[in-house]
RNA sequence: GCCACAGUAGCUCAGUGGUAGAGCAACCGCCUUGUAAGCGGUCGGCCCUCGGUUCAAUCCCGAGCUGUGGCUCCA
């Protein structure tokens, strides 16, 4: 069975684990930094964007600049061997076979160099040629030969399929001394593209394999970016810069969040006082939500006999992305890769009636998936993680307005944390492929009431073709950070599959048995990758009702410890996290240190407060608020928490 | 897993073929301070590990381990 969805998309990384219907939201990445303010982004196949990338004069532009690295790469490096270099997301790349390992001092040499190509104002002239001709220029160049071949034969993939037609013609680009086999498009002249908004050096050359391919030759992949203004760049710069300071694992540490020891062992995050705070306080919030909503809370232990996943059919087909069975007497057993099947077997232990339907079972449920190791990144891709998880079991008749309500559900807690730039992904079934299961009434009214509910609540969404898992059509969550990095979140998924493996039933309103069909869903995904997302949204400031520590008092003399630690009692006792800095360093001191822990509030206390029964209000973002009553303190934030207010001030 | 780069005090980092330094933190004093570093002192290192070269290795070479970036965009 395979139950995730093969998102092999841009920046998605293929899962491992293909059984798991939440494969998909583990292990996104970050898209790269793009264009946004110009409104160009790369087509997705199955999609139509507004407007075009592949059209836009930055894509021809960076096309075009590609070609100018390659030139200067042939006059830094003679021999070096060349192979393709397309535009991307946020740049372009090209990919060389080199005569020795390059360095920093042939990168700043080589940036000067296209500068030097585009100020002789070349242009770029196309021509046709014969697949003989071709062969004739490039004859020295092996990758090109093969393309040659390639392209005069149509390319098939490792099955023998067909998956790219003989090429009519042959088109060469010519600028300055260079010729490269490309289909273009491309600049008129170098003179379009401005020298000072290109820029190599901002990401480190890296591997990358011919075509992809780890069994072939291992190349050196330069990476450029190119704008149409140096403004542009300068701005894509800085973000870049700003993603760097917001990394999570990088204020992880500042904020004393979580650590990764390798004696522990790599991917498994050890979570530190303040980040366990964090990640309980989101959970007791969600928990709280989802029993409002219906959802009862289960539990089922780390590991489980080997023969549930065979019933799930979870094993052995996926083993590469599971850890090893333990025996344990004559039994084995296998850490728990997902929690569907345990939900499953709750909900089979008794007979149901139509009328209990829908049933809901949530779970903070903790789960182990192997990673290769290169995979592995701070809280974003780990190797144990707890989704949380729930399961719901349907009749068909309810699938759409269940949908509706988990979407609501998801608004509703992604909008409370600020979290408003967000959208549906939906991933329906490509009718022409055999792969997909289930009959097509049952694939058009699933489709339909993913469609619906979107509609219903007025989200953004995009269809993409092809995308759904096989048993089922699906919809992912996407949000858009502050820096419009795009995150994918949950996923809210249609399984009839599971249901018919493990026989699951209900009793209908005529007496007869009938199969449910099963809701997977996940808000967070995971809530280490959830904690991680949220530490770069807010740059690890986090609203009141979130932050680990929600005030510091700080006494401006010793002797004002006695006022500064009843302070902190009045404050606890009215349901805060706060701490009195009573160390004995002045007053600075603790006010430099504890602001670099992004506390919401210091209270400075000294003779006027303890005299007046005041707390001085610094902000985290430095405003000085001034001597406020505690009584009045107090009251404010309190109804800031209440209300998860996003805001440091009532 | 593959490629590149890195690994020196708790942290951030200098440095050298003759076994090490700074700032911050920690600890001990002094100072008693109204909003981003008061002063002095002390502690702290198998310079990632294992091999090799060398009279001598933290430094050079090889392997391993760990970390970081990339390995998805197909003329």
């Amino acid at each position: 069975m395979r139950c995730c969805s093969s998102t092999n998309k841009r920046n998605i990384t293929r899962c491992n684990l293909k059984g798991c219907p939440y494969a998909s939201l583990f292990f996104v990445q970050q898209r790269p930094i793009i264009d946004q303010a110009q409104g160009r982004r790369p087509t997705q196949r199955g999609h139509t964007m507004q407007e075009r990338y592949e059209d836009s004069q930055l894509y021809r532009i960076r096309h075009s600049a590609a070609h100018i690295m390659a030139q200067a790469v042939l006059e830094r490096l003679p021999g070096t061997k060349i192979t393709i270099g397309p535009p991307i997301e946020d740049g372009f790349y090209y990919d060389f076979e080199l005569p020795r390992p390059i360095e920093d001092a042939d990168i700043k040499w080589i940036e000067s160099r296209m500068k030097k190509i585009i100020a002789g104002n070349h242009p770029f002239t196309v021509r046709e040629v014969t697949p003989d001709e071709a062969r004739e220029l490039f004859k020295d160049q092996p990758y090109k030969l093969e393309l040659i071949d390639d392209l005069v034969n149509g390319r098939v993939d490792e099955n023998g399929q067909q998956i790219q037609a003989p090429a009519a013609t042959l088109t060469v680009y010519t600028q300055d001394k260079f010729t490269d086999l490309c289909r273009g498009p491309h600049v008129a002249s170098t003179k379009e593209i401005n020298p000072n908004a290109i820029n190599i050096s901002f990401r480190p050359p890296s591997g990358a394999y011919w075509r992809g391919d780890e069994k072939r030759q291992q190349l050196t992949r330069i990476y450029g970016t190119a704008f149409e203004t140096p403004e542009d760049l300068q701005d894509y710069l800085h973000r870049l810069e700003e993603a760097r300071k917001r990394d999570h694992r990088v204020l992880g540490e500042q904020l004393e969040l979580f650590i990764i020891d390798p004696l522990v062992g790599k991917g498994l995050p050890l979570w530190l006082p303040r980040g366990a705070t964090l990640r309980d306080t989101l959970e007791r919030w969600l928990r709280k939500r989802q029993a409002e909503a219906g959802y009862q809370h289960v539990v089922s232990p780390h590991i489980g006999n080997l023969n549930l996943y065979k019933t799930s059919g979870h094993y052995p087909y996926y083993a590469d992305s599971q850890y090893t069975p333990i025996d344990v007497d004559d039994e084995q057993f296998m850490l728990k890769p997902m929690n569907c099947p345990h939900h499953i077997m709750i909900y089979k232990h008794q007979p149901h009636s139509y009328r209990e339907l829908p049933i809901r079972l949530a779970e903070f449920g903790t789960v182990y998936r192997y990673e290769k190791a290169g995979q592995l990144n701070g809280l974003t891709r780990v190797r144990g993680f707890t989704v949380d998880d729930a399961h719901l079991f349907v009749r068909p008749d309810q699938v759409e307005a269940e949908f509706i309500k988990v979407v609501e559900l998801a608004q509703f807690v992604f909008g409370s944390l600020g979290m408003t730039e967000f959208r549906a992904r939906v991933g329906i079934r490509d009718p022409q492929s055999p792969k997909y299961v289930g009959s097509d009434d049952l694939w058009n009214s699933s489709t339909q009431a993913i469609i619906n509910a979107c509609e219903k609540m007025g989200m953004r969404y995009t269809v993409e073709e092809g995308e759904a898992a096989f048993y089922g059509p699906k919809l992912d969550l996407v949000f858009r950070d502050a820096l419009k990095r795009d995150w994918q979140l949950g996923t809210v998924q249609i399984d009839p599959n599971l249901p018919e493996r493990f026989d699951l039933e209900y009793i209908d309103s005529d007496n007869t048995r009938k199969r449910p069909l099963m809701i997977h869903r996940a808000l967070f995904g995971s809530v280490e990758r959830f904690c991680g997302i949220l530490i770069e949204h807010f740059a690890g400031a986090f609203p009141v009702w979130l932050a680990p520590v929600q005030a510091v008092v700080i006494p401006i003399r010793e002797d004002h410890n006695e006022y500064a630690e009843r302070v902190r009692k009045h404050l606890e006792a009215a349901g805060l996290r706060v701490e009195a800095d009573l160390r004995d360093k002045n007053m600075r001191n603790k006010i430099k240190e504890q602001r670099k822990m992004l506390i919401p509030y210091l209270l400075i206390v000294g003779d006027q407060d303890a005299a007046n029964e005041t707390v001085s209000v610094r902000l985290r973002t430095d405003e000085d608020r001034g001597a406020m009553p505690l009584n009045a303190f107090t009251a404010m934030v309190q109804q800031l928490i209440d209300n998860h207010s996003l805001e440091l001030v009532g």
